[in-house]
DNA sequence: TGAATCACG
DNA sequence: ACGTACGTGATTCAC
């Protein structure tokens, strides 16, 4: 059973445009008509299950109704640039989905509608008429049903012959009749001044039809009678601009139009473009399957030469002469652990490609020492990552100079999506087939035929190619080159190196924590189960919130989006109501020891170094921030004791070496007094006076003497609070007080340190003016949510606005300090090593005859990497292992 | 795969 | 009136 749907395209895209809030994707294009309309397709697809399908589009300006009528949809308002600019898109759109799109000179959609729907009607198939214009429904039939969107296009109200009879009493060519009489303001069609949709249709139901209503205008009355006779013309024109031509020159293309669904790859590649990240994951699209061959087109624009053991040394030298940049391909999470697949040269007008094999092989030596040639330059995308998968293949990677998705990261770090496929279809450069299409993905991950890899290495470093040069333009306009080639791009060759590196991690310390956690932890259960008085899953927060909730009928404090809520906060509260609930914390606490820290950095460990070498992520954190994975040592125990003692794992990995440590000292409050200017701060900086207690002094007005534990702790808070965009319900919530009195610190704290204040108000203007906001070196995040409407979305953009800055700048400091490190060690001739970054701490490994040396020199070159109005400070320590280095 | 939880700065 | 503190990553459970 054939099942045709037709479209009004432009009908449907009017509609979708208005309906929709605005939208734009990051590279600015508007795109709100696309999504709406992608979902009424998507809705349509659903639900019809059509067989043929077509969206039929507007075409040329004049059409045959401005013939005798020239006012024809005259009147009309522009159609806005914000919209016309999605057709293109629109239509793009269309073909990645596959559905026929017809437009015809001198034709409009409803023509080529009605056409197919006459061809429809004889042919006995079953069609559909998607529009938002009342006008077809003239088309309705026993085999045409016309669906008008409701509501913009979220509903669609499907009418058939009966349904048009029912609320109009009208057969469906009598529309054209009521048109003919009442005239259409949209289209410019007069019909008779003085008749709507009432008199209109009380005519029709008498007369039956326009022609008839004129001929019996002696049964009118009054006013009446006399309009419609000095309208006639009118009206009958009207008739005829309101029919639908049906006999459109389209019959031999009617089988065109047969949909046969839609390729996953493709159609994700589209909205990948678009930004529709909501649609991707609910289509599933991620989950395409590698289609490996013919997810990688051919590209004419430059030669494929695919290196093999018959190319000959001098061919491959004088390509690498002349290499503009190189795309490395190393695929999996963990660079450490990147299978190498190959790679790709892009010189001139050609592109030589070397798999894994030919690479490792007698073949490319030639381009193995080039890696390793710190002189030859070289521009890729991800070469942090390449280095470290190539480093593990004995392959030095230097002279890296320049990285696509490092830029992409300092022009947007926001954007999550940092696969050089999205990238390039955000400048708008051929598409490059996504890894997924290519490889698949999870338990289908499987590397294509070399042909295949081969073209898609060889796209990827011709779409490198093509991103360096608007990337540096973009980089320039933002005032962000200093930032990327005298901040980023070194550090990411320290990051490179001290991940190499590793830091030992000795087991056996590890192992005999975890036997003692065990035995520990089933001591806790048992006491948790006969308290319970059953045996349950501690770790399922559905069951344990049953047994606090249902069984033992505790207070709800707190509920999830799932059910109860039973985190450390909550169960705090309940801990005066039930035994139970101080094991449950403890045994929280030990499990995640367990599990996180010693199995997961047992796993960690390579058998090959003794160490765990960590991942560092360059381009994650939306503030400039580094990450840390596989594992995370960014986040291991120090706040409490007992997890503190994992720091006894992390020694030094050569015998007689220590551990140093040295952290910056209220980085991020000193950031803060700078980039303020508050006098108040700057003065407590520099006299290196405790900020908290000055703080304290001041918001509760005492002296230095009087101020207290607990009003310390207070001020500590307020603190944080400012630091993260102070709000009095985030500062009552952590201080457990009323959020009035909340608010009272908060003043009081604005009173002392207005200059805050006056940061505070500004970074939140600067942010709304400019739709962003940057760090003392010039890094950029964005903030579009600063505009929203919404309450919540534009408060979390305000606190984003405040803390960012400080963050930001905090982090460029420490980043500064690692590359100057990194640099002095090196001139020195010293052989400490740097091994972490914990954000305002930096770890090294140091031999006994460096040590004296290094407690001066580290916290020196740290509180030297810039100079703010207020003095940075840093501590440092050393132990024989990180737990002795505090 | 997402939610809940908790480790860090 | 609205309802959150900023930035991360790993583990576990349950759908």
């Amino acid at each position: 059973m054939e099942k045709w749907v037709l479209i009004d395209g432009n009908s449907i895209a009017y509609r979708a445009f208005f309906a929709m809030p605005p939208l734009t994707n990051s590279a600015g294009m508007h795109t709100n008509a696309v999504f709406g309309f992608t979902q009424m397709l998507l809705k349509l697809l659903e639900e019809e299950k059509p067989t043929h399908m077509l969206v039929a589009f507007d075409a040329g300006k004049v059409t045959f109704r401005h013939e005798g009528y020239e006012e024809y949809k005259g009147g009309r308002q522009k159609t806005p640039p914000e919209l016309s600019e999605q057709f293109p898109v629109l239509k793009e759109t269309l073909k990645a989905f596959g559905i026929a799109q017809f437009e015809l000179e001198g034709y409009e959609a409803d023509d080529i509608i009605g056409t197919l729907t006459r061809i429809a009607d004889e042919r006995g198939v079953q069609a559909v008429v998607v529009s938002g214009d009342k006008d077809m429904l003239q088309l309705a039939s026993d085999n045409v049903t016309i669906a008008l969107t409701r509501k913009g296009v979220s509903e669609i109200e499907p009418y058939n012959p009966e349904a048009i009879q029912e609320k109009y009493g009208l057969k469906p060519l009598q529309i054209i009749d009521l048109k003919g009489l009442m005239g259409d303001t949209s289209d410019n069609i007069p019909g008779i001044p003085g008749v709507g949709e009432k008199t209109a249709l009380k005519m029709l139901h008498e007369f039956g039809s326009v022609e008839n209503v004129l001929a019996n205008t002696d049964s009118l009355k009054g006013k009446m009678k006399e309009k419609v006779e000095t309208h006639k013309e009118d009206a009958i024109m009207s008739k005829k601009l309101a029919t639908i031509f049906r006999e459109v020159p389209i019959e031999n293309k009617a089988d065109e139009i047969a949909y046969g669904g839609y390729d996953k790859a493709t159609l994700a590649e589209s909205f990948r473009k678009l930004e529709f990240k909501s649609l991707i994951e609910r289509l599933d699209l991620n989950a395409s399957d590698a289609s490996g061959a013919d997810a990688v087109p051919a590209d004419s624009s430059y030669e494929l030469i695919i290196v093999d053991e018959s190319t000959s040394p001098e061919t491959l030298t004088e390509a690498l002469a002349g290499t503009e940049c190189v795309y490395i391909e190393a695929v999996g999470e963990n660079a450490h652990q990147a299978q190498l697949l190959g790679l790709a040269l892009s010189a001139g007008e050609r592109v030589f490609v070397l798999t894994y094999d030919t690479l490792m092989g007698a073949a490319g030596e030639p381009v193995r020492s080039w890696l390793t040639d710190p002189e030859a330059p070289k521009q890729g995308y991800d070469l942090h990552k390449a280095e470290l998968a190539l480093a593990w293949h004995g392959i030095e990677l230097r002279g890296t100079s320049f990285d696509v998705m490092l830029a992409a990261y300092l022009l947007d770090p926001t954007e999550s999506d940092q696969t050089l496929s999205f990238l390039a279809g955000k400048y708008g450069i051929p598409s490059i087939a996504s890894d997924e299409a290519v490889y698949g993905k999870g338990a289908k991950f499987k590397v294509p035929e070399p042909d295949t890899l081969a073209r898609h290495l060889a796209q990827k470093a011709a779409g490198v190619k093509r991103l360096i040069p608007l990337q540096y333009d973009e980089l320039e306009k933002n005032g962000m080159s200093n930032l990327y080639f005298d901040l980023e791009q070194p550090l990411s060759v320290v990051l490179a190196s001290m991940e190499k590196k590793g830091i030992k991690v000795n087991p056996e310390v590890l192992q005999e924590l975890g036997g003692e956690l065990e035995r520990n932890i089933a001591q806790y259960m048992s006491d948790i189960y006969s308290h319970a008085g059953m045996e349950f899953n501690i770790n399922s927060p559905k069951q344990l919130g049953e047994v606090l909730f249902e069984k033992l009928q505790l207070p709800v404090i707190k509920k999830t989006k799932t059910g109860y809520s039973t985190d450390a906060e909550v169960l705090e509260k309940l801990e005066p109501y039930h035994e139970i609930v101080r094991l449950i914390l403890h045994f929280r606490q030990l499990s995640k020891l367990q599990s996180t820290y010693v199995e997961g950095l047992l796993k960690e460990i390579r058998q090959d170094t003794g160490k765990v070498h960590t991942y560092y992520r360059q381009t994650i954190a939306a503030t400039g921030r580094l990450s840390s994975q596989f594992p995370n040592l960014q986040n291991i125990p120090i706040r409490l004791e007992e997890g503190r003692r994992i720091r006894k794992a992390f020694v030094p990995s050569e015998p007689g070496w220590y551990m140093l440590a040295a952290d910056y000292s209220q980085i991020e409050l000193r950031v803060l007094a700078h980039i303020s200017g508050d006098e108040k701060m700057k003065e407590a900086f520099v006299n290196d006076i405790d900020i908290h207690t000055k703080t304290a002094m001041d918001v509760f007005g005492v002296q230095q003497e009087q101020v207290d534990a607990n009003m310390r702790r207070q001020a500590k808070a307020v603190n944080f609070g400012i630091v993260y965009g102070i709000s009095d319900f985030g500062l009552s919530n952590n201080l457990g007080i009323a959020r009035k009195d909340a608010a009272r610190f908060i003043e009081q704290y604005f009173e002392a340190f207005q200059g805050v204040r006056g940061y505070m108000d500004n970074i939140v203007m600067q942010a709304r003016r400019d739709g962003y906001v940057t760090t003392l070196l010039e890094r950029r995040r964005y903030l579009p949510e600063i505009k929203a409407s919404n309450f919540n979305l534009r408060s979390f953009a305000e606190r984003t606005a405040m803390n960012t800055p400080i963050q930001g700048t905090a982090a460029d400091i420490i980043k500064l300090a690692m590359v100057k490190m990194d640099k002095v060690l090196e001139e020195r001739g010293l052989r400490s090593r740097m091994l972490l970054q914990v954000h305002d701490e930096l770890v090294f490994e140091v031999p006994e005859d460096e040590l004296e040396t290094m407690k001066t020199l580290v916290p020196e070159v740290m509180e030297s990497a810039i100079q703010l109005d207020v003095p940075l400070r840093a501590d440092v320590n050393f132990g024989v292992n990180w737990y002795e280095a505090k």
